[in-house]
DNA sequence: TCTTTGTGAAACCAAAAGGTTGCATTATGA
DNA sequence: TCATAATGCAACCTTTTGGTTTCACAAAGA
């Protein structure tokens, strides 16, 4: 199945994998070991994040290595970032703002807003 | 029901929704009008939106108006943001090991490698 | 060779997701 | 007051998700 990194990371136990494999590769047991649910359960978890590039799986004998590619996050990082400018821009008002609403205090005293 | 910012984006009409309303509020008819499903469909994606704090609904005579909170994608950001530097040193150790093997060719000849 | 280890995958299940139609409710405007 | 517009929500449906148990199979090690 075509899969989206949104989709990939949307589920916190596939986040937790990825951190757990972003700084050094293991094997499929490795990982689930480290989580309470089943070892077939956690291996779904990284077909999923196979089929959308976050993770490469790696035969070496009899085991496969899981490595994060978290290049792939900078889909995501652009996503994201295409909007910051508009919300800090829209803090910057908010801001200007309140410091509006204060100088209007100082001079005029306190004042009925709503 | 508490929602999580990374399931809110996970689904692609709401990341269109987020970028319909990004700049300028809209009720929550015109939204839909934008898209094909029906407004009952859109309007449980604004309601799992508003749910994770990524769009606040207001209303106003008999309308809602939708505003996006873009800066709940903050969250996202950071946590993508964390990872950065490990992609980065990791493409640099690629490039890295390119060059190397450039000069090595200068030096030795073309080389057999697996 | 035989057993153990590491894994893939099928079959199944409950819950959640994403969609629909239909109805109730509240403001607005004539 | 009455029709209509904008909306919330219930009831229902199908597909996907996230999980399980079970079995098969190849590689390693004794």
């Amino acid at each position: 199945m075509r899969r989206d990194v949104f989709q990939g990371i949307a589920d916190p136990t596939r986040r937790e994998i990825l951190n757990m494999i972003a700084h050094k590769s293991l094997n499929v047991n490795s990982v689930a070991s480290n989580f309470d649910v089943s070892r077939t359960a956690i291996y779904k978890h990284l077909k999923i994040l196979s089929e959308c590039g976050l993770v490469v799986i790696q035969q070496q004998g009899r085991e496969r290595f899981c490595e994060a590619r978290l290049d792939r996050l900078s889909e995501v990082s652009d996503w994201v970032e295409q909007y910051r400018e508009v919300w800090t821009k829209r803090l910057d008002n908010l801001e200007d703002y309140l410091k509006e609403l204060q100088s209007n205090k100082k001079k005029h005293g306190r004042k009925k807003t709503r």
